[in-house]
DNA sequence: TCAAAACCTGAAATCGTTTTCAATAGTTTT
DNA sequence: AAAACTATTGAAAACGATTTCAGGTTTTGA
């Protein structure tokens, strides 16, 4: 019943040959005949022989191990995410560790921290919405240990990172609503920490400008993502004298609060107010009055990605220059209800 | 920047003491002395000394690793419940190794296998719906690697399982309706293949009678768990003669598409048909007219209770007869919306 | 004062695998 | 037939940390 694990000696032992032997039939090495090779293979099959990982990769000095550290699973776009880098890792046969940070720097900090010390070959990050300071992955770079950012990626000119090209979707959210004659449009935006929040809001002042609309006092409200925080941005919405018709709101789940928010203070939703948002989760088609739009970013393509691109960083320790540093995806306009 | 990592070698070069004094000193064995044991622990402190990982799991032969093979990550039950495991483990000091099914046992024996490869030191699982056998578990089992089973558990009287009493709260559920005046109750049940699926119509049974009330025919139907097969299981029941007045679904995510079909053909939710369902996931507070009760089945405590056990079985390589092979949690009924 | 106990430290083996450097045997070339 | 290859294998070191066994020094006890 408890079996210890068979080893390579264990087969150099039966066969009458030296473990090199063994290592090299088992890895196709060119100057082991065919025979042997044959019966090595054979042995080991019927032994049940496995290589033992924790002893290559000390041998190695890698880990075959990258290490993902996200805000939180709980969200769809993260778990999504999940998979394309599972998908990447799995085909280069690397295990992924994963980390929450529960969007908590300090909490991202001390997983950076346990991901170093257990040696992850590379690491793929999408920001805490917290997090100012990038130095607790310095530490991992100085490390030689590669680090790639996605969808929530540092205003670092140096760091390497996967992202939705949010500014420009956001100006054919604006286009779109006034295409369909809505030219009051208001915004909540995300916090002033987060890089893609700035784009998103740069993206919407771009968009009224494009269209001769001008920026109405009041009509951008931030919320930090917390229910809370979000609904007092559409408290402030909703108090205006003149409201907004459509509210382009930072993501699907702030879009999901401010439209359970306005249901409670009756108002109508896609009558008296359209909402459009950012992700186009799944979860949004249960609604029956979900966002009438949603910006796609497409978290695996972007997880997928970053994922190759860390392969890359791992595998060519040198001649990294031929990488690219900043790759940006399109966005795309989903449209969830005709009006 | 390319610093190779401070090994206790350097150390002891250092303080010209042997490896043994350094490894010794580092853990607090009581043969050291006071002022030599500071010297090290300075100068480890000083150089950023951390332990090769790697190295230590090879020589102890445990990798303080523990794996999780779960359906889908994307369904908040889960994502929840990863909370648990993983906040278990970091207090023991141990990593998580995270592998989806995506129901599929097929790459759940992949997983399975490939967690055993790395020679995770004990596995956290909750089953594919699909999964009707378990040798692919037997395997870790008998290379000495302990498997505890959470929520969806199998039906084997060996296996450690941690799970919700579905059948008494199925009652309760009954109960509750019927207490409400509502007699006329439908049942979308899960995959046959599922232990907790039998226990919740077992329960509705016992429901039924408990409260006298016969079983009608064509109340009962049945879904995957596919979008599709619940939307012909809701089909089925809108199209019989007399329609039930409520619906027990399967989970909040049955649920959710069960209502979307239902308001796809005019019925008035929670007017014409009431539905509750188990889990009580957070995503359903964003719906207008979301399940009016809901079964919570406590994943992050289920997910928690599993990990301790785990965690027990891993310590006590004997005695391990003290553990209790079966823990059932009572679930709770939550009433989300009075009628 | 001398033996015994207490204290502190070092040498070396060990874990499983990979890899460099040789070495042998057999084969071809000249 | 000697020289030069080629093909195949082995011996041994190396990776970093832990641990057993033993050795040396100091302190304690009588």
């Amino acid at each position: 019943m408890k079996q210890k694990p068979v080893t390579i000696k264990e087969i150099a032992k039966r066969l009458n040959v030296s473990v090199s032997t063994i290592s090299r039939a088992l890895h196709d090495h060119p100057s082991i005949g065919l025979r042997m090779r044959q019966q090595v293979k054979k042995l080991a099959e019927e032994l049940n022989y496995e290589p033992n990982q924790a002893a290559i990769s000390f041998k190695q000095g890698k880990t075959f191990t990258i290490g993902v550290i996200l805000p939180n699973l709980g969200e769809e776009f993260f778990s999504i995410a999940i998979n394309g880098i599972e998908d990447v890792a799995t085909r280069n046969k690397y295990t992924v560790l994963i980390g929450q940070s529960h969007d908590d720097t300090e909490r991202e900090k001390l997983i950076a921290d346990s991901m170093r010390k257990h040696r992850v070959d590379g690491l793929i990050v999408s920001l805490s919405k917290n997090t100012v300071s990038y130095e607790h992955f310095e530490l991992l770079k100085n490390h030689g240990i590669p680090v790639v950012f996605f969808d929530r990626v540092p205003d670092t000119p140096d760091s390497y990172t996967v992202s939705c090209n949010l500014r420009s979707s956001s100006v054919k959210l604006v286009d779109w609503l006034v295409n369909k004659g809505i030219t009051s449009i208001g915004f909540i935006k995300g916090p002033d920490t987060m890089l893609p929040s700035k784009e998103r809001l740069d993206g919407y002042f771009e968009g009224l400008k494009k269209n001769n609309l001008e920026l109405r006092p009041g009509f951008v409200v931030q919320t930090d993502l917390t229910q809370k925080k979000t609904q007092e941005a559409m408290r402030q919405l909703l108090s205006l004298k003149e409201r907004p018709r459509a509210i382009i709101a930072f993501n699907d789940y702030v879009a999901l609060e401010a439209i359970k928010y306005a249901r409670s203070k009756d108002v109508k939703i896609n009558q008296d107010i359209f909402f459009v948002s950012y992700a186009n989760l799944p979860v949004t088609s249960y609604l029956d009055e979900p966002p009438i739009a949603s910006v796609e970013q497409f978290p695996y393509q972007q997880a997928e990605k970053a994922t190759e691109i860390l392969f890359q960083l791992i595998d060519m320790k040198e001649g990294r220059e031929a990488i690219q540093r900043k790759v940006v995806l399109e966005s795309k306009v989903i449209v969830n209800k005709e009006v």
